[in-house]
DNA sequence: GCCGTTTTCGGCCCGACTGTTTTCAGTCG
């Protein structure tokens, strides 16, 4: 069973964790998680590296006792230090660190003096009124203990990236109301278009900053203030989202909305280089000594260290540094690149409008072409498609073609990958489409081989374009499929076959990584919005943003080419 | 624990806010 590189970013983690506790040097500390999160980010799972003969060492932050230890973990999943830490501490104190508010020494305090361990434990200490005898701790963080440990045992989740603009738009909106509150943003993970956002950080500029942090506190939404001083205000919205809200002056707004947007490991690649170099970087500039030589733009920031202004997708210390010291970064794929949309539903299966309804609905979205995609026929429950009634289809988009003016509308179909791999359409039907999009709509729990069998089996068909929802996940309902993606990327390389960026911010799948691996890979992307009504067109941002986090460029997005070149693809096929 | 066109030892990103202090430690982002 190979040991994924998700499971030894983990253990490195809580070994950072518990040596964080017991008190242990806090650079020591950092080296482990540094290294768990480069272990996280990495494309290739350690275990094929290290079969490649690859030296772990070459990694950044990685020196010869944790490539050790990380190549340990690789094999057995865990580490003779962590057992040992296990074994001299609760492993339970580890997650005590994730309710906010605690942080090492708290949590080492709390387990010396009370015999606290688990966050249970810890929940029903604070009920009890318990936790204010402690010294250092007084009736107020026992009562931000207990609502937090409340929240923590209720799973705090983090909000898929739709939901989250749903809260940042009527509070942008609010926010610019207030008189003197200039340019309100919002930064943070959101800006960075990651799947999910945790909190809103948002960004506005203000001479009276105490004024405009009240303002955000009085906003209808507020359910409860968590801090509030006269730069920074974190509220909890009803619903549970938490917004804060930095208020900077003009002087400082590019430095600031480079603070704000993070990530916090780009943040900190940029602040060890400024230092390098002899400056210092914070959220008010760039200075030499007292002396600020940048801040007032983004731009002014990143040139000011000897950089290119980097997009915020690619802002999470993935090499993206060191493109723009080079000249290297990419030229993002944006929405304008899109040329058409290759996976697209209609009412005669589980959509909600007609062929024609969909084709002006891309038109006036400024798309040269649509690839209608309904579902086969064993997804009886989506009203799935036989073979007599696609080809009816077929000439019902024929038919409409020769009315339609602004766009054109290609024959295909959504086709599902049987449990074994086979697909669930004839072949000869198949080839008489335009575009042939092939998903998993069941079976979701083979074991990993047999899942990888049944992908691969797929991308071999000869009439398949592209690989839909590759993994099958959905965002905090349903975890992906146990796949070597890295294989099937290869395969679908290879194969020629597109793997698609599903642009429903419910899926999102292709996540970021892949999109990397797959450029690395040399496969092609389709950004498909997998629209079930008109209006699902406009999710086709959301695949954008996944797509530049991955890198992505228009020469790497099957359908950011023109409708004459698209065919020439799929032909080749 | 990592790392080196200032270094193989002595550094390692930085500031805001809170609560419990009586001048600051802890936490967070």
């Amino acid at each position: 069973m190979p040991v994924v590189n998700a499971t030894i970013a983990a253990v490195l983690d809580e070994i950072a964790n518990l040596l964080d506790i017991q008190g242990a040097n806090a650079f020591r500390v950092r080296a482990y998680r540094n290294a768990a999160r480069t272990i996280g980010n990495l494309g290739t799972a350690v275990g094929t590296l290290l079969a490649h003969g690859k030296d772990l060492t070459d990694l950044p932050g990685i020196g010869d006792d944790l490539a050790r230890k990380i190549a340990t973990i690789a094999r057995t999943g865990t580490c003779p230090q962590l057992e040992r830490l296990r074994a001299d501490m609760p492993a339970a104190l580890s997650e005590l660190l994730h309710v906010p508010g605690l942080g090492p020494k708290r949590v080492k305090t709390l387990w010396h003096d009370l015999g606290v361990d688990t966050v249970e434990a810890l929940h029903q200490a604070a009920r009890e009124g318990r936790v204010r005898s402690v010294h250092g701790f007084g009736e107020k963080t026992e009562r931000r203990i207990l609502e937090a440990t409340h929240a923590h045992l209720k799973r705090e989740r983090r909000f898929r990236l739709d939901v989250a603009e749903q809260f940042v738009t009527p509070l942008v909106e609010y926010l610019s109301g207030l008189d003197g509150l200039d340019r309100v943003e919002p930064a943070g993970s959101f800006r960075r278009r990651r799947d999910t956002v945790g909190d809103l950080d948002i960004l506005a500029t203000a001479e009276d900053g105490a004024r405009a942090i009240r303002h955000l506190t009085q906003y209808g939404e507020v359910a409860d203030v968590v801090s509030a001083g006269p730069t920074r205000g974190t509220v909890r919205l009803r619903g549970g989202l938490q917004v804060d809200l930095r208020v900077v002056p003009p002087a400082s707004r590019g430095a600031a909305m480079q603070y704000f947007t993070g990530s916090r490991a780009h943040g900190v690649a940029l602040r060890r280089l400024a230092q390098s170099k002899g400056l210092k970087l914070n959220e008010y500039g760039v200075f030499a000594g007292d002396r600020p030589v940048a801040g007032d733009t983004e731009e002014s920031v990143y040139a000011a260290l000897g950089l290119a202004w980097i997009p915020p997708e690619l802002r999470e210390d993935r090499g993206e540094i060191e493109a723009a010291r080079t000249g290297r970064l990419p030229r993002l794929v944006t929405h304008e690149d899109l040329r058409g949309d290759l996976h697209v539903h209609t009412k005669a299966s589980d959509g909600h409008d007609s062929v024609e309804a969909m084709a002006k609905a891309a038109a006036a979205r400024g798309l040269d072409y649509i690839a209608i995609t309904d579902h086969s026929q064993r997804l009886t429950i989506a009203g799935g498609l036989d073979p007599s009634r696609l080809a009816k289809q077929i000439d019902e988009i024929a038919r409409l073609n020769e009315r339609l003016r602004d766009i054109t509308v290609l024959a295909g179909t959504e086709v599902d990958i049987l449990e074994d791999g086979s697909l669930d359409l004839p072949r000869s039907l198949l080839e008489r489409l335009d575009v042939v999009v092939a998903s998993v709509h069941g079976h979701f729990d083979l074991s990993r081989a047999r899942q990888t069998r049944r992908i691969l089996r797929a991308l071999e068909h000869p009439a398949v374009h592209v690989l839909g929802h590759p993994t099958c996940r959905l965002i905090d309902e349903r975890d992906p499929c146990d796949l070597d993606m890295q294989r099937v990327i290869r395969a679908a390389a290879a194969c020629g076959v597109a793997l698609e960026v599903n642009a429903s911010p419910k899926r999102l799948d292709l996540t970021d990584l892949h999109c990397r691996m797959a450029k690395a890979e040399g496969a092609r992307v389709a950004i498909d919005s997998d629209a079930h009504d008109a209006d699902d067109f406009d999710n086709l941002r959301f695949g954008i943003g996944q797509a530049r986090r991955g890198w992505l460029e228009p020469a790497d997005v099957l359908n950011a080419c023109t409708l004459g070149e698209l065919r020439e693809r799929l032909k080749r096929r």
